[in-house]
DNA sequence: GCCGTTTTCGGCCCGACTGTTTTCAGTCG
């Protein structure tokens, strides 16, 4: 039993129990154990194995502990199935109905035993929700409306699509000479990598101005709703938009606030409180009895000085190891894109890439890159058109070739190489050891179980060929989970023969996740962070990439591509 | 259900907006 299926279970447990009428901070309790397990980087199962006191654990108490252990032994809960029969798990789909709650779809389970969308479609349409209690024409008619909506939704955006929207709107807000500052907020600040909405933050002291403007925005399909300082609005389907119109006094405060994460703010006004303060988006402010003075709030220096705290950089914001590192005055120097020196990972012509070695090396050098490595597809991947040893040895030549003919730019002679899905490389050890750079990857047996998985990714790690391992859990954001793969198991292994983990930038793989970076932090594990380009654009993802090992707290030391190829090589245990 | 340098009870972040209401609950972020 993983940690993510710990936590998911206790998360199910939450939400089935919110519609049996539960105190919602016991809900609380579960959600952020469910969020505390899954943000380890150790296995629960090993400490329930080893005996460990999980009430050690900070949001851990007696009663999840005990569930930990049962989920661990016997691989259920009891109380979940029991819960199972008394609310069908289908009611869940129903809270992802904009304006529709936990308290309003108990109702509608509860008195029309309403389970599924379309029983509640069904219904709405008869005109029964409105006679319920506390109901009335303009709710059902919003649960028709949001019924689609629920249906299209649910899938938050990459990263990557979120900032081209956010650019744009940028752009049109810009014409606006009401606004004085103006700044993104949300999970898209945070650098999430995916986004379920954009939330704008804006100050001025016409407000109808700038929401007026906002509303003219051309991609927008729909209001939400509109008042006098917020606005929502949808864009396309699904996706929603949110402005907050404050005044320029406000600025750090609501810029804080609408961050987040949630976590990071109940930690915060929890601290807050603990001093005597109160935080909320208007401000920080000095409460004494009825009294509340304001303090702070111009910039987030000021909300997070008023509480003696660093500004946290957006990305670290997580509830997850920032208080800590604040409290030992020892915020990370996070790594920046600026950091990066050389990209070792990309394609060509040769097997599935657009551009030529030659073009490939031209857009690297103008992005100011000292070194890229060709690391083409080998054979296995035949529908790439992978490349077999007298291919590749015959790109090298090609490669010695565009190095002549450029200054300013190392190409290295690479090779992504196939991890068997018997073990195993498919290009000839004789032809691997005169590569400069050989990054391993898997492309097929995806689906294996842990053991055997796990044992093709360690193998290909002691490969003395082998310097790193290219996106280490396979997974695809919103389109394929990651490999059953023990990733403490590849770390240990990482650490001990001194080889690198990929971080691939592309937006939809972003392999490894922020815990991983975590983990790889915290057992000395070097990461390269790369863009597994395929084409020229495809260079300029290395930022989506920098995000991420941002959110992972690394800093630019952990990071290996930061260095210089003279002393990558060192790094790699290539002679210099 | 969890927690505690105001500690074993009593609190748990906080405000805007909406709809259904005669003063507020529910939802959302």
């Amino acid at each position: 039993m993983t940690n993510q299926r710990i936590a998911q279970t206790l998360e199910q447990l939450a939400d089935l129990l919110e519609f049996t009428g539960t105190n919602p901070f016991r809900l609380r309790a579960y959600r952020n154990a469910a969020r505390k397990i899954s943000a380890m980087t150790d296995a629960i199962a090993t400490m329930v194995e080893r005996g460990d006191d999980l009430t050690k654990l900070d949001g851990i108490g007696k009663s999840v502990a005990e569930k930990c252990v049962t989920l661990v032994e016997d691989g259920k809960l009891q109380q979940l199935d029991d819960l199972l029969e008394e609310v069908p798990k289908s009611v869940l789909d129903m809270l992802r109905i904009p304006g529709l709650g936990p308290k309003r779809a108990a109702i509608i389970f509860n008195q029309l035993n309403i389970s599924t969308l379309d029983q509640l479609k069904e219904a709405a349409e008869a005109g029964k929700i409105q006679e319920l209690d506390g109901f009335a024409a303009k709710t059902e008619k919003a649960i028709l409306a949001g019924i689609a909506i629920a249906a299209a939704a649910g899938q938050r955006i990459y990263w990557s699509e979120a900032d081209a929207i956010a650019q744009r709107l940028r752009a049109h807000m810009a014409d606006c000479s009401a606004i004085q500052q103006m700044e993104f907020a949300g999970s898209y600040r945070r650098g999430k990598e995916t986004v379920g909405d954009l939330d704008l933050l804006v100050t001025s002291d016409e407000p109808s101005r700038v929401m007026e403007h906002f509303a003219e925005f051309s991609e927008i399909e729909s209001e939400i709703v509109s008042g006098d300082t917020k606005m929502s609005v949808r864009i396309g389907d699904a996706f929603q938009v949110d402005l907050r119109v404050v005044p320029d006094d406000a600025f750090g405060a609501a810029l804080q606030y609408f961050t987040g994460s949630k976590e990071h703010n109940v930690v915060l006004r929890g601290m807050a409180k603990n001093r005597g303060l109160k935080i909320n988006e208007w401000g920080v402010f000095k409460v004494d009895g009825e009294q509340e003075t304001w303090m702070a709030g111009r910039d987030e220096a000021e909300v997070y000085g008023a509480l003696d705290l660093p500004v946290f950089p957006p990305e670290i914001r997580q509830a997850r190891f920032e208080f800590q590192w604040a409290e030992q005055g020892a915020l990370p120097d996070l790594i920046t894109l600026d950091d990066i020196r050389g990209d070792l990972h990309m394609h060509t012509t040769a097997s599935d890439g657009q551009n030529s070695i030659d073009e490939m090396a031209a857009a690297a050098k103008k992005l100011g890159l000292k070194y890229i490595a060709i690391t083409d597809h080998s054979k296995r991947v035949s529908m790439a058109n992978g490349l077999d040893d007298d291919r590749l040895l015959a790109q090298w030549d090609d490669v010695d070739k565009a190095n002549d003919s450029i200054k300013g730019i190392t190409i290295l002679k690479g090779i992504e190489v196939d991890i068997l899905e018997k073990g195993g490389l498919d290009i000839s050890d004789a032809v691997l050891e005169q590569a400069d750079w050989v990054t391993a990857s898997v492309h097929y047996g995806g689906k294996q179980d842990r053991e055997t998985i796990t044992k093709r990714i360690v193998d290909a790690i002691a490969h003395p060929s082998v310097s790193a391992i290219s996106h280490p859990t396979g997974r695809l954001i919103n389109q394929r989970e990651p490999y059953e793969v023990d990733m403490q198991a590849v770390m240990m292994a990482a650490a001990k023969y001194g080889k690198l983990l990929e971080l691939n930038a592309h937006p939809v793989r972003l392999d490894l996740n922020e815990l991983h970076c975590s983990m790889a932090r915290e057992m000395g594990v070097s990461i390269v962070i790369n863009t597994d380009a395929h084409n020229i654009p495809g260079l300029q993802m290395m930022r989506f990439g920098i995000k991420q090992a941002r959110r992972g707290g690394l800093t630019k030391d952990a990071v290996a591509n930061t260095r210089t190829w003279a002393q990558m090589k060192k790094l790699i245990g290539k002679p210099a």
